[in-house]
Parts: C-alpha cells; sequence; structure tokens
DNA sequence: CCTACCGATCGGTAGG
DNA sequence: CCTACCGATCGGTAGG
C-alpha cells in the first residue's frame, strides 16, 4: 500500500533519534536501527540510500522545527521590548527541546559526522538561528535593558546552557514542561539583567 | 637528535584528545592515532592496553583535575558567602577548560564510550562534583543572597553553559583567558541573585 | 616499534 | 523485506 511508505520512513527516523542519541552516530550500525525494527539490516536500504541520509533527515528537521519556533515567537513579540522578545525565543527554543529531546540531541551533538557540503550547510542554518540572539541581545544592551556584556560569550552562554536540557529531561521527570521554561527563562534574561555593575558578589 | 621532552604514553593521549574531540571516541580508530604519532597502528600496543584505556586516562585526569582545582577553590574561600564561593567554584571551572579544551571536551561528550563499570566510576566523580555547585546554591539561597529557584535545575544550568566553551575556546582567539573567566562568572552569578530583591545586593 | 596477520564487523549491493 | 555476499576497515595479537 502506499500509505505505509510515510510512516516506516519516519519510524527509522525515530528509531535513529534514539539511538544515536544514547549511543552517538558514529557508534550505531545500520544492523543496529535494523534490529530495533525488527528487520535485517539490509532490508532498510529500501526505504534509505546511505546511514548518512538518515542522520541529514533528523538534523534537517530539528533545524527547521528550531527556526519555525523561532519565526513563531519572533512574529507574535513584534515592537515588544528585547527582554519579551528573547523571553519568548527562550521559551521556544526550550519547547522544542522537551517536544523532542533526542531530536536535539542528534542535531546539537551529532551534526560533525554529515558530510562537508552537508555540514555547511547546518552551520550557516545555525549560525543565522545563534543570531537571532544575538541581535536581540544586542539591542536590549543598546536599549538599556540589559547590562553591558560581551554579546556573544552572552548567547553562547544562553544558547548551551538551553540546549543541555536535552541530555537530562525526561517526560517522566519530576519537573514539567512549563516549569523548565519557566525557570530557564527566567535564569536566561537574569543572566543579561545583572544587579549592578561588576562582579556581583560585594554587598 | 630528538629530545622526547614527555613520555610517549603522555603524547599518545594527548594526540587522542585532539582527535577525540574532533571526531569523537567511535569515529576514531587506534590507526588514526598511530599516524598522528608516525608509528604503525600495532605499535600503539607497545604503550596503552586497549582504545578505551586510553580514553580511562584521559577521562580520569580530567575528572582529577577538576575535582583539585574545586578543592583548592573551596579551601581558599572557606568561610566567605555562597556568592563568592561560587565564584571560585565557577572561575576554577573555566580555568581548567580554557587550559585544556580538548581534554574537558572529551570528559564531557565520550564518557558513555567507557565500559560499564568505569563509566560508572566516572558517573559517581561528575554527580559528587556537581554536588558542590549544589550544595552552595542551596547555601546561598538559604542565606537570601540568591533568588529562591530549583537548586538542581540552576546547578545544571549553570555547569552545562560553562561545559560549553570548551567547544568554542581558541588559545589565539578574541578573548583571553581571565576576560572569559569574568564574563562567565558574573553570568553565572547574576543568574541566581535575580534582579531585585536579593538582600542587600541592589542600590 | 616493525611486519604479518586474525576474526569480527562495518556500510552497502545484487537479485529476488 | 529477504538471503547471500562484497571489499574495507575495525581493535587487537604473534613474534620478532
Amino acid at each position: 500500500m502506499v500509505i505505509e511508505a510515510r510512516p516506516r520512513r519516519q519510524a527509522i527516523e525515530d528509531v535513529a533519534s534514539t539511538l544515536f542519541h544514547e549511543r552517538g552516530y558514529a557508534a550505531t550500525s545500520v544492523r543496529d536501527i535494523a534490529s530495533a525494527l525488527d528487520i535485517r539490516g539490509a532490508s532498510l536500504y529500501a526505504h534509505v540510500a546511505s546511514k548518512e541520509d538518515v542522520l541529514w533527515a533528523i538534523v534537517e528537521r530539528a533545524a527547521t522545527t528550531f527556526e519555525r519556533t523561532a519565526d513563531e515567537a519572533t512574529s507574535v513579540t513584534l515592537g515588544a521590548r528585547a527582554g519579551v522578545r528573547l523571553d519568548a525565543l527562550v521559551r521556544g527554543h526550550v519547547k522544542v527541546i522537551t517536544e523532542d529531546p533526542e531530536l536535539t540531541s542528534v542535531f546539537v551533538n551529532e551534526w560533525r559526522h554529515l558530510s562537508p557540503p552537508r555540514r555547511q550547510l547546518i552551520l550557516i542554518r545555525r549560525d543565522a538561528y545563534q543570531q537571532r540572539f544575538h541581535d536581540l541581545i544586542d539591542a536590549g544592551i543598546d536599549a538599556g535593558e540589559f547590562a553591558p556584556t560581551d554579546p556573544a560569550v552572552a548567547t553562547s552562554f544562553i544558547l548551551t546552557a538551553l540546549n543541555g536540557i536535552a541530555t537530562w529531561y525526561s517526560p517522566v521527570g519530576r519537573l514539567d514542561v512549563d516549569s523548565i521554561g519557566d525557570h530557564y527563562a527566567v535564569m536566561a534574561l537574569r543572566a543579561l539583567t545583572g544587579t549592578k555593575g561588576s562582579k556581583g558578589e560585594d554587598a
């Protein structure tokens, strides 16, 4: 039947996501993926052209999901203050991670196993995505909303912290999605807002 | 004549660190390591018992370095306020990363390729290390220095953000070690301190 | 540290 | 989606 072609392909990517997340791309064989689906390794090639194509599909989908979510957050907060806009961007990012931590984990950690042309494409999109955060941080500093900080360092600080959620989050854990979003948004904004000028340690 | 400034064993670990950092443990072959040292793959086994032993040596050294640096930071700030103590812990952590980003990167990203007994040992030590941050955050909240936050989430937020330095730091980059330490310590403390109302912190 | 070599496993193909 | 199979490469050993 024609209808089953899509789900099968999706099932392969889901299983591969799980395994790439757990063991890494290089340590996962096509036979590992196949046996999780109860088929033979060679049978996978009826659905995919190569192991790398599976990684590419996962990474590509993750990139698109992040981009669309950021588009949404950006358009919803058009004209708002930088703090509000960054808050929406952070919450969107956290939501994507908690909705599919394995997808995010593979996207963040396994892109280097892509062939050079694909790797370059993904790095360009990743840079553009980070630039959204960078620009908002710039804007917030200019507007006096955020404390003067190195915006590149702050961007890296915040995005790395957020991505870490993918390594520990479980849907059955003690924290629900919304409260994780709250905590992370609050901490990210605080990191930019500052108490006063310098070291934050003297009263 | 070439003077061996360091033992052969150390050279193997250094080269392996670089390759494990760049490509990951599973995607690095013993022949890759050997050829970077201009010897044959089989010759490596005159110095190491297995590929995993090399990973273990690197991970073990990283763990010990982090532990000793934290001991130092802890003893130097004995009796100080939580903010001061956490500041020292953060700066120590950043210093270890910038002194050997590849070591940290392998420690953080490749421990899952260790055999189960070793993996468990390293996870126990990692948890104990994170607990130092967790305890100080607890203490800071209790003392009213930090805003009330989920301490486990805050610990993960901060440590993940710090570890991210290992992925982008270069000794020839635009930022020197001290200013990275400053930036990260300030942002980490700010993330905990909140914008208003935490004791005598703000004007 | 070398050459020679091992069994196991890899990603992938042929041909139903 | 299967069986049968391919050349390449893997971690590692034997014996100098």
